[in-house]
DNA sequence: CGATTATGTCAGCACTGTTGACATAAATCG
DNA sequence: CGATTTATGTCAACAGTGCTGACATAATCG
């Protein structure tokens, strides 16, 4: 549209990058990091959702589905943990896919008040077809950008998290 | 809670690149820059939410109230492009932010048709109170990793972008 | 002038997150 | 054992955000 008009307004946006100096941290640097993430997180998620929609699900569906296929056997506490939202939230979307037996529920053996979650066959084709699309954003993303880049992807990210996540991140093992 | 628990189960997220299975180290690095780019959208998220949360808004109010600030005098069909929503969702939200005086309309001077927004004093105080929390995350993320890890960084991110996005992006003055 | 464009609005629906209240079963502690 | 805490679930209400569909106005354009 009137992208032409706009983007004379936004020329600072792609000017050449000549770092010098990572310390002095330009105002401009500063607003190009949060553009990519919200532009790189929009596209990231909008297929998925795409997808989702046709099942009448959402993406918070895709979280569930994600997280339970990554840990299969996840207590619903874990997940909550991972997912920072209530309960009552979870419980909602949950349910669902447990009543359309995308998830499978297993009360715990050690604490039988748990209840572990796995995917079933059609979780694993549903969350297969959902993240397959993101993991190949990410392999081309890589692929082009290179290894350096990747470890500096992965050092930014880091930093943006929390530190109680990044902690996690970085060291599961750890009490 | 019971992360020690979850932790033993995620033991792959963690544990040292010396796996062999080229296949496997793959589909792992693809699976933890999803959640990496999760973790890390949630959380710089979060706090900014809460910010809102005490107006009554949303976040689809600071991204209008950030992109606004961003480029003054954008038309509102710009501002759906950038967003990816559709006029009626953006409506609601703008109508609001006009009329609780956060941003201002002006009739455009080439073309009498559009609606020139720009930021009153209140919205650049509230915009500058939501970015600047984000902004000090990325200094401070920034700052740890390093410059070259900053280039990195963009690289990926442009990478996850869509054609388009990444192409305006990256030549803003290209038609 | 007729068609298109920029913008707005009303209505309805769906997903997602919140708070508050209440409930059950199992583990834990004294 | 009995009291308490924990893990989980559920009902209800409310708010924010996105969508579709339909309709409206004013200005521009050919």
């Amino acid at each position: 549209m009137l992208w032409v008009k706009l983007s004379r307004k936004c020329a600072t946006m792609a000017e050449p990058k000549t770092i010098v100096n990572p310390l002095f941290l330009r105002e401009d640097d500063l607003r190009q990091a949060i553009e990519l993430l919200f532009f790189a997180y929009r596209d990231f998620t909008a297929r998925g959702d795409a997808i989702l929609a046709r099942q009448h699900f959402g993406r918070a569906h895709h979280r569930i589905l994600y997280f339970v296929g990554r840990y299969p056997g996840i207590p619903v506490g874990d997940l909550l943990d991972i997912l920072n939202i209530t309960k009552q939230s979870l419980s909602r979307v949950l349910s669902q896919l447990v009543r359309e037996e995308y998830v499978l529920q297993k009360p715990g053996t050690r604490d039988r008040r748990q209840r572990l979650l796995y995917l079933t066959d059609k979780g694993k084709t549903l969350e297969r077809e959902l993240t397959s699309e993101q993991r190949m954003r990410f392999a081309a993303a890589y692929k082009d950008a290179g290894a350096v880049a990747v470890e500096g992807f992965r050092k930014v990210m880091l930093g943006i998290m929390d530190a109680k996540a990044r902690k996690r991140f970085l060291s599961p093992f750890e009490t």
